[in-house]
RNA sequence: UGCUCAGUCGGAUAAUGAGUAGUCCGCCCGCCUGUUAAGCGGGAUGGUGCUGGUGCGAAUCCAGCCUGAGCAGCCA
């Protein structure tokens, strides 16, 4: 029966008789006796495991170098030495599958860039390692998280029909072959497919029967993006209230971000510790700030003020009726507040057709939370829940309103004020990690020009 | 997609005004009474992203390409 080694590492007591398997990631040798340092990948610590000569299968050892796998058999035993609780002494060992010598991984610290070029050997870094199993810890917390105040998981469509939001550049799935452009009707869809750019509209239609709900799965952008925080599949989070505004919006997307930091800084502390130390020094500080302090609410109008006064040089103009860019983001929550930041009602002209028109018929009920190191983490807000009004947003925004006719029965069928928003998983992730790119929280980045593995 | 920067052994890096491409880690051998990315001594292998150009001679200069990174746009 295998141990894993975290399990090991938590002992309270000595235990006779185990056996562990796993992964060489040094080997140390004294006069009559070896160190071993085991990963299995369940922990970030390593198993120190002493090897005297003469122990079954200790002709091996020489071929026990960095990257090779094994298996020990042993006792675990306080360890005389500082540095570690617990050591395996071994009984028996058994090499299992040897490195060759070229095995890239080497126990100095690599570049996240070369790791990146071997990404189906970076998971047995401490690094990724660690970032992975945040990843799948968070992925659990964000269910936990919705479940607990009763929303539905909707698996909604990942082939879909329409480029929903009219926005963004989308993959084509077809099964035609040459032109396909060329019949659409007689594609295996009867028409033209693509990869969901957003559940949003889909998981309207369940919130507008099951009240709250939320869907969580992979989103597809054809943009030609090369940043650090752009990927062309990625995970995303996107809750939808019934009977909801603005104001419940924003509260359920702040109440999230904090939930997500306190259950990193309970459940993910030993893997945390590692980005604190050698990713970002100021991790820890900054998700207790968070997790600790509200979040500043500004209206878009207020946010464009503050810039204006800043009295500060920015590359891109400050105007209402523009975007906010990403300098202008970074300036708010880095530096003006100092804190997460909830911008809202922004002008209707910059946003999508399905946000609700406010009372002035200039702005619309959006919200984006962003956050300091990454920006925009969060975008959402309330749909436009008026069949009339959503009508002519479709006019303003030059769209078919039939393209749109199960969306807008939403609306003639007992409509209702609903709200929701979006979250970039990963985008997620770096922010409680404290990793700078996109790529390196994702297991198998998909971006323009790369999908190697 | 635009702008900027960068590509040197398996990894991290050095090099002159163009003149034998050096070092550390790893690997191999030996030593070391318990090590902590162990330490000490010795050794071997191995590299200038690609294509072309200029030169007696190119890692170095030039052009194009490829790849990566940073920033920006699009956004999550």
């Amino acid at each position: 029966m295998r141990t894993l080694i975290k399990h090991a590492l938590a002992a309270t007591e000595p235990t006779e008789s185990l056996t562990v398997k796993g992964w060489v990631r040094t080997r140390r040798d004294s006069k009559g006796f070896s160190f071993l340092e085991l990963n299995d990948g369940s922990c970030l610590a390593n198993l120190q495991v002493v090897v005297d000569a003469g122990t079954p299968g200790s002709e091996h050892l020489p071929h026990l170098t960095t990257g090779a796998s094994v298996t020990v058999d042993g006792n675990l035993v306080p360890s005389p030495a500082a540095g570690q609780k617990w050591e395996l002494r071994a009984t028996r060992i058994e090499l299992i599958g040897q490195a060759e010598a070229n095995y890239p991984l080497q126990k100095k610290g690599h570049t996240p860039e070369f790791l990146r070029t071997i990404a189906h050997l970076r998971p047995r870094s401490n690094l990724f390692g660690a970032v992975f199993r945040t990843r799948s810890r968070l992925a659990l917390a964000v269910h936990q998280f919705f479940q607990d105040r009763d929303f539905v998981y909707v698996h909604t469509p990942i082939i879909t029909g329409s480029d929903c939001e009219g926005a963004g550049e989308m993959f084509r799935v077809t099964a035609l072959k040459g032109n396909i452009d060329d019949k659409p009707q007689t594609d295996f869809f009867g028409r033209p497919t693509y990869l969901t750019v957003s559940g949003q509209l889909e998981g309207e239609t369940f919130a507008c029967a099951l009240s709250n709900i939320y869907t969580f799965g992979p989103t597809f952008r054809a943009e030609n993006s090369n940043t650090a925080r752009h990927a062309a599949e990625f995970w995303m989070i996107e809750p939808e209230m019934a009977f909801c505004d603005l104001e419940g919006d924003m509260a359920l997307g702040e109440e999230f971000i904090k939930a997500m930091a306190r259950f990193a800084l309970e459940k993910c502390a030993e893997d945390l510790g590692l980005f604190n130390k050698f990713v970002d020094k100021g991790l820890n500080e900054r998700l207790k700030f968070v997790v600790e302090r509200p979040f500043v609410r500004v209206p878009y109008t207020e946010a464009i003020e503050i810039l204006t006064k800043a009295g500060k040089k920015f590359e891109f103009p400050v105007e209402y009726g523009l975007n906010l860019q990403s300098e202008h983001e970074r300036f708010l929550t880095e530096e003006h507040f100092k804190s997460p930041v909830t911008v809202f009602n922004y002008p209707r002209e910059i946003k999508p057709f399905y946000m609700r028109l406010n009372d002035d018929g200039k702005t619309v009920t959006a919200m984006d939370v962003l956050v300091p190191g990454i920006g925009e983490v969060i975008g959402g807000a309330q749909r436009e829940e008026r069949l009339d009004q959503l009508q002519e947003n479709m006019k303003y925004h030059k769209l078919k309103p039939e393209d749109y006719w199960w969306y807008l029965d939403l609306r003639r069928y007992g409509t209702v004020p609903h709200a929701g928003f979006g979250l970039g998983f990963e985008r997620l992730l770096m922010f409680l990690t404290g990793v700078q790119n996109i790529r390196d929280v994702i297991p198998f980045a998909r971006t323009p020009g790369n999908a190697e593995f």
